[in-house]
DNA sequence: CCTCCACTGAAACAGTCGTGTCAGTGCTGT
DNA sequence: ACAGCACTGACACGACTGTTTCAGTGGAGG
C-alpha cells in the first residue's frame, strides 16, 4: 500500500523532465494525462503512481519551472557576490536573460502560470504570482547599494524596475519586436542614471 | 435551416452580458456550456443556437471585454480632444483607471486572455496580445505632442510607458499593494519630466 | 532460489465535455 | 385564424477526462 511516493526517484525525475519539456512546448492549459503520457513515452498509470494525481504532477512542473527562474536570479549578481552592482546594471542583465530566444518558451509558461494564479488563487496555483513578485524584488534589492536599499526611494526604484522588466517582457512575448522593446529598456536605464529625481507629488 | 445567426438580437446581447459577468467572476479557463448556462438562466442548447458553438461564444466574450478596454482608452484623451496632453499625463490617467478596484476583475480577465494568446496563437485567441499592444501604443502616441510623436525617442518613450503600465498592473493584480506600486508609477512620472535624457549607448 | 519492491499494461469506472436531433413553445405580422 | 420565426426543453451521441482495479513485469538483495 505504498501508492503515494511523492519523493524523488530516477524514473520520476526523468519523466518530470520530459513532461517539463512538453509543457514548455504546449503550455499547461490543455495538459491532460493520456496525451502527455503518450508524448513522453509513458502511461497515465505510471504518472498517477509517481505523482499521486494530476495536481501533484502540475505542482512539480511549476516547481521545476521555478528552478530555472531562480537559477537566472542567482546569475544576476554573479560576478561580484560581495559588492552591489546597482539597479541599472541588474536591470540590464535581467533583460539580457529575458530577451534571449532560448528562454521564450519558459517565459510564456511563466506568464500562463502567473495569469492562472490570478484567477484561481487556490490549489495548485496558490500564490504563484505573489511569490515571483517578492522573489524578484528581493533580488533587485540585493543589487542596490545598501544606502539606497533601505530608503523609501530605493523601494520605489526597484518596484519600478520590476514593472519595466515585466512590462517589456509582455510586449516582447506578444510582438517579438526585440529592437523596439530593448531600446525602451535602455531608455529607462538612462533615466535611472539620474539618481535623485524630483520627488513625486504627495 | 437558419441555425447560424451570429448577428445581434435582444436575447443574444442579454445572455452575452450575463455570460460576460460570469466570466469576469470565474475566468475563461474553466468555462463550459452547461454550468455557464445554468448560472445565467439559460441552456446549452440556446447558447449553441445563438452563438453557433463554444468558440463563437468565446469570441464574442473577448470582443465584449475589448469594448470595455477601448472605452477606457477613449476616455484618456477626453478633456482635450484637440491638443496632446503629453505622455506623463496619459500614463497618470491610465494608471488611475487600471488601479481602480472596480476594474480588477476585467484586468485579470485581460491577463488571462493575453497569456493564453501567447500559448495558443491560433483560433479564438488569435492575435489578442499583439492587438492590445498596438492599440495601447497608438493611444499613447496620440497623447504625445507631434514633435515627440514621430521621433525615435518618442517611440522609445511610449514603448517604455506601456511597459511600466503593464508591469505595474501585473504587480498590482498579484499583490494588491496599491501604495507601493502607485508610488513606483509616480516615480516614473517624475523621471519622465526630464524630457531629453542622455541617449543610451549605441 | 525466492522474495521484495519499483514500475508498468490493460481495462474499466463514473463523470463531463461539445454537439446534434427532434420536438415543441409563444409571440408577430398578415 | 394561420403561417412563420425566434427561442427553448429533453435527451442522446461519441469522445475525452481523472482515477481505480487487477494483474503482472523485471531486477536487486537475502
Amino acid at each position: 500500500m505504498s501508492e503515494e511516493p511523492t519523493i524523488a526517484s530516477a524514473r520520476k525525475v526523468e519523466l518530470l523532465e520530459a513532461a517539463y519539456r512538453h509543457s514548455l512546448a504546449h503550455g499547461l492549459v490543455d495538459l491532460s494525462l493520456r496525451p502527455l503520457a503518450a508524448a513522453i513515452g509513458s502511461s497515465p498509470r505510471v504518472l498517477m503512481f509517481l505523482f499521486g494525481n494530476k495536481d501533484g504532477l502540475l505542482r512539480e512542473l511549476l516547481a521545476r519551472a521555478r528552478v530555472d527562474e531562480l537559477a537566472m536570479l542567482d546569475h544576476i549578481r554573479e560576478p561580484s557576490n560581495t559588492t552591489a552592482i546597482g539597479l541599472a546594471a541588474a536591470v540590464e542583465r535581467v533583460w539580457a536573460w529575458l530577451a534571449a530566444d532560448e528562454h521564450r518558451q519558459l517565459l510564456k509558461l511563466w506568464a500562463e502560470a502567473y495569469a492562472r494564479s490570478l484567477i484561481e488563487p487556490d490549489g495548485v496555483w496558490d500564490g504563484f504570482a505573489a511569490t515571483t513578485v517578492s522573489d524578484w524584488l528581493a533580488v533587485l534589492a540585493a543589487c542596490q547599494p545598501p544606502s539606497e536599499r533601505n530608503s523609501e526611494e530605493g523601494a520605489r526604484r526597484r518596484t519600478l524596475a520590476l514593472a519595466v522588466l515585466r512590462g517589456a517582457l509582455l510586449d516582447l512575448l506578444a510582438t517579438a519586436d526585440y529592437d523596439r522593446v530593448t531600446a525602451a529598456v535602455h531608455y529607462q536605464l538612462a533615466l535611472f542614471q539620474h539618481r535623485r529625481a524630483a520627488v513625486p507629488r504627495p
